[in-house]
DNA sequence: ATTGCCGTCTGAAACGATTTAGCTTATCTT
DNA sequence: AAGATAAGCTAAATCGTTTCAGACGGCAAT
């Protein structure tokens, strides 16, 4: 097996040419630098003969371009992070890029240093899931006209090329989807912080809310001790201390957090208290009963994500930033079925 | 800010030094190539006043290293992959080294191309989950002395530096387990195809099933068709026209499929079957009953597999090749509890 | 005073690919 | 036949670092 680091000089030696020629053939600009046919076949057959690959730093050193792209996520371990990576490495793979990935923990220290890293390792853009912090190191790339693109989470003043979800409408929507299945007394259960996505899944969920002219309640947890928090609101609920017929949970692991609980406490779903939570996985569908969630395009983020990247790679000038709202889809399972008697079925409207 | 790119060759000419220097004091080499101290200190002040960022492809190419590390997993939408990842990670960037990383899906042609792009792309090292013909590129890398660290699969006739998990061990532990908890057709459930894992605990099972005497009973699903198979067998079961009393799903995805159909098939865990399954997640834990898992150190793998991976990385001659094998652990929960009347009590034994 | 040797530092080559400017020939024009 | 044009190719510079082989001044030993 020829695996000897073969360059593009031996290459010129062995067929007789510069290693100019050799190099304008294998990039395929032969038609371009007019080299007579005979010499590009030669060089072709003698460069597949020896196995020839690119250096890439050498090539990377020359032209500034290393075709790496960085990809930072809050955490690989979450399904929905890894799919989405998934999807991004796919994307890259078909058009010639490589992915160099990282997860942040959503803590924005280690998000600017793994960014530096990026830029400084080269890469040619970066596809991120901001956290609340990345806002500063975004705009200074922005700034500097270095191929960013943000997904899944929005902070409105900037001009950032991003890929999201219209959290608003589907916070709105799963609120009303309660509503309508008899539930008044529906709690949103949220990390603190403000993350875009989750201030915007909050802010439908109230303006449903609202229109029906119900109490909202919020309960936002503090990541370090959420457990202990879940279990002190669902003690409630079993107790009757505060009134909840319904709890939505804002993301995933919250989610799934929330579903031992609920095991633990021995509440029965969704008779005691109905669920619905986001993005779904093995966990929800085997819960008894199953969870109902929010379903998000998760490949058309990545595939978004990555053509707005490749835009801004490929384009000679600078392209404006461009934000891509997508809609998501919905799993009503039983967990949210609807009350046998609706508290106030006179209230019960479609919208 | 400021981010234009500083060149070795501004900061020598702003110091009145040579680029040779600045490249030497900031390689912390100066003690070695005997730099005055003043000068030392100029270029280090000047440097970081000019916010110097070496360049990766310049220095890579000199150099012939490029500090970026190939990951290879089955799919990293695997939590388990997700997971080794993420440790593989934590451990390179603490290392300085970057990760790439793309999944082959167990797809021998596509690990062979992915090999081929890190190769390329200049990786110092490969970190890689093994599938059934990868042993040929394997074979091949470890023949050039490229840097290669295989987990989770060994294929035993090659001498590569592996980390593994004592499967054989597992799959006895996991089949004694379930016979003193009073099983006796105990069937053991696996993909089709002999990865090496897998291989590994269904021996541990076979042997630990002849032990005692007892009946095996192997189903080898087609990946194509699993659900109908696994539908197949569940209903065998429920019809009695197969007596299982007990089911070792030999993965996790597998373990997954398995829980979807069983609660599917409305059978009752573990009193129309005990279930065991590997890998757990939240999955498991969240299933009525939770299921019993085999709990491979992941954490730990990760770290022996890039402490394995840089030993050959930074030592200057070729280190031998050394395999790793880890033990798991257990969890033991409800879904393969104790018999309340074991088929043959006085076979009970205390392994 | 010459030699030898330190301690400090520099020049220049090298890594491999890309690209520009320009050099040969051969062909065409007039 | 002389000059212009084109076709086909090459030499050499370049990207930013690293590193080896010295250079240079000064000091001690001879």
């Amino acid at each position: 097996m020829p695996r000897k680091k073969v360059s593009i000089k031996e290459i010129a030696s062995a067929a007789g040419v510069s290693s100019a020629l050799v190099s304008m053939v294998l990039n395929g600009k032969a038609k371009q630098y007019g080299i007579g046919e005979e010499a590009t076949q030669r060089v072709l057959r003698i460069a597949r003969e020896m196995n020839y690959q690119p250096n890439i730093m050498a090539r990377g050193l020359r032209s500034g371009r290393s075709h790496l792209i960085g990809l930072v996520v809050a955490d690989i371990a979450n399904p929905f992070f890894a799919k989405l990576a998934r999807e991004i490495e796919k994307q890259a793979s078909e058009h010639g890029y490589t992915v160099i990935y990282g997860s942040s923990d959503d803590n924005s220290r280690r998000m600017n240093s793994f960014m530096q890293t990026l830029v400084n390792q080269g890469v040619d853009g970066i596809i991120a899931i901001p956290c609340e912090d990345t806002i500063k190191i975004a705009a200074e790339l922005q700034e500097q006209k270095f191929p960013l693109v943000l997904v899944d989470r929005d902070y409105t003043d900037m001009k950032i090329s991003s890929v999201l979800l219209d959290n608003e409408q589907a916070g709105r929507q799963i609120t009303e989807y309660l509503i309508n299945a008899g539930y008044r007394q529906i709690s949103f259960v949220a990390y603190s912080g403000d993350l875009s996505h989750i201030q915007g899944r909050m802010s439908g969920y109230l303006q449903a809310m609202q229109a029906h002219g119900l109490t909202e309640t919020v309960h936002r947890l503090d990541k370090s001790d959420s457990q202990e928090s879940i279990r002190q609101i669902l003690s409630a609920i079993r107790q009757g201390s505060e009134p909840t017929d319904a709890l939505i949970f804002a993301n995933n692991t919250l989610t799934i957090e929330g579903l031992y609980m609920i095991r633990e406490a021995g509440l029965q779903v969704p008779d005691d208290v109905a669920v619905f939570g986001f993005d779904g996985g093995n966990a929800f569908d085997l819960f008894t009963p199953p969870v109902s969630y929010v379903c998000q395009p998760i490949t058309e983020m990545g595939r978004e994500a990555f053509s707005l990247l490749i835009k801004q790679l490929e384009a000679s000038d600078p392209q404006p930033a461009e934000k891509v709202v997508l809609q998501s889809s919905f799993v009503y399972t039983d967990s949210s079925r609807a009350r046998i008697q609706p508290t106030n079925p006179s209230t019960k409207k479609t919208i």
